[in-house]
DNA sequence: CGCTCGATATTCT
DNA sequence: GAATATCGAGCGA
């Protein structure tokens, strides 16, 4: 049986795979001891990132050391430090037309080992575990060792698992970043709570 | 509530 | 040197 998204799924455009990734879920197994703890969320909110026709994404000069992922094999799990803080999670997506491409991870709503998340990333309010970028690889203990990962294996660290799709979905500028800042390709489940409290300037 | 700003690694120019 | 796909503390309203 068919547990994860598989390679067709993520050989198509970023966007469409962004979009569809909303409702399925981001699940973080730990091996401790004798045990398997399984951390999981569902993600309500992604944003897409694509080539050199994209001026925002990471992948627009050509592949580097850091970007290798997003040139390689679709599925995979791209990691990346930033602002000398915070990780941020990324699954490679790509069709055939295309050389590189991503959809990052910016929020979960948490659903499974919300007790141990709590124990990465200590805060009051449920709402604030997994409503970033930031916050969710904190809460999943997910660091660059687990760049490279391959999402589409269940037995993964660090993979993706079908969800249920929300009834709706909208499309809206993306976020934090200064180019190519037109583009509607942050998708996030409108009814969810959980979502990345930073929000879009309306002038 | 909203704004400013410091933290601080890695990449870019 | 400057910028960055971020977050949270501190401040003022």
């Amino acid at each position: 049986m068919i547990e994860c998204p598989d390679d067709a799924f993520y050989s198509r455009t970023t966007t469409a795979v962004a979009k569809e990734l909303i409702g399925m879920k981001l699940v973080r197994t730990l091996k401790i001891k004798n045990n398997t703890l399984r951390l999981a969320g569902t993600i309500v909110e992604t944003e897409a990132y694509g080539h050199n026709n994209d001026k925002a994404s990471h992948a627009r000069i050509g592949p580097t050391s850091r970007n290798a992922v997003m040139f390689g094999g679709v599925g995979i799990a791209y990691i990346y430090f930033t602002y000398g803080n915070h990780y941020c999670v990324n699954v490679s997506a790509k069709s055939k037309r295309e050389i590189a491409g991503a959809v990052l991870i910016r929020a979960i709503e948490p659903i499974e080992g919300v007790n141990v998340m709590r124990e990465y990333r200590a805060v009051d309010s449920i709402f604030s575990l997994g409503s970033g970028p930031g916050k969710l690889t904190q809460a999943l203990n997910i660091t660059s060792m687990l760049n490279g990962a391959d999402m589409k294996d269940p037995k993964s660290e660090l993979h993706i698992e079908f969800g249920t799709t929300p009834k709706e979905i909208i499309s809206t500028p993306r976020i934090g970043i200064t180019r190519a800042t037109e583009r509607n390709w942050r998708f996030i489940d409108p009814s969810s709570r959980y979502l990345s409290k930073m929000q879009i300037k309306v002038r």
